[in-house]
DNA sequence: GGAAACTATTGCACTCATGCAATACTGAAG
DNA sequence: CTTCAGTATTGCATGAGTGCAATAGTTTCC
């Protein structure tokens, strides 16, 4: 190997270092989340954010649980107020669920907060290098691909 | 607000753009682990894995958990052999814990996995972008500071 | 030497997440 | 209308993480 010497071994580096950072400041983000809700019941409100009306059975597939899990999960969530539960008028096999303004509100937060730690981070960049490093996300964030929401991700069991 | 002129504001969305593709990589660097250890257990490897020589109490104090769940935790540990527990001879209240060979492994897996991820992202990067990018990382690195081992904190209650 | 402090562990109790098998409805297809 | 498929839920069981309190072994400090 040709040491430090190749652009692409620095650049992944740097990648890394940042990669650090930046999955601190979504972890960060989550902080304070123990006292309302687990991690998988967060994940079960990313799920209902994004899409608004939902079936158990949906958010089940989505979560990659059994249907029996999301009932339960929802159980716990509904009982906290943050899920909504009604019977749909179609198909009255049916249970719609969705967020209700808390369970949208909480998630709010987090991705708020996680928004307000970055805006402090570039705040402390001066400004010319801002408009390099925005050039530089671009073709990074075109090299990436689009992340299917990755806080969904943020899972593993969690 | 003066629309999106601002540099700032566009660096934030850029950012977040970043920021979510880095935490999906990351996250997917941890997938299939749950078929050996759940994501309480990977942080305790994750502290072992930067403090080699640690006491059950310091790492119930690094999870931030009481010595009883350290206790029990490591117990699941030591029985998939991916930590290894030796009495302290200079105290021999103490017990040192210990990653095990399989467990640095474990460990090492997850973040080459990221770091092969990484590399991906970037050789779809042109070379002479690549070396742009690596110097508003190096900003961006300076400005967001060291983080303290993210994947710890990935923690939530996780 | 004995009290006080520290370490680890275990007993007990509880919540959560999890899946598999029923069970109960409802809708659709024949 | 009867059977089949789809949906949600509940019963049952298990494993994990969690903390508090009690226990046991060691040091340390008078």
């Amino acid at each position: 190997m040709s040491a430090a010497a190749e652009p692409a071994e620095s650049a992944t580096e740097s990648l890394v270092t940042a990669s650090r950072a930046l999955v601190a400041i979504a972890a960060r983000s989550l902080a304070g989340l123990e006292e309302q809700v687990t991690l998988p019941q967060y994940r079960a409100l990313v799920v209902l954010a994004s899409r608004s009306q939902l079936r158990p059975v949906d958010l089940a597939d989505s979560l990659d649980v059994s249907p029996s899990t999301a009932t339960r999960m929802c159980d716990r969530l509904v009982a906290k107020e943050l899920v909504e539960r009604v019977h749909s008028d179609s198909d009255r096999r049916e249970v719609v669920l969705r967020l209700s303004a808390d369970g949208r509100a909480l998630v709010s937060e987090v991705t708020a907060r996680r928004r307000r730690e970055l805006r402090k981070v570039i705040a402390r960049i001066p400004a010319e290098d801002q408009e390099r490093l925005i050039e530089a996300l671009r073709v990074f964030n075109a090299a990436a691909g689009e992340a299917p929401e990755s806080v969904l991700a943020l899972g593993m069991s969690l």
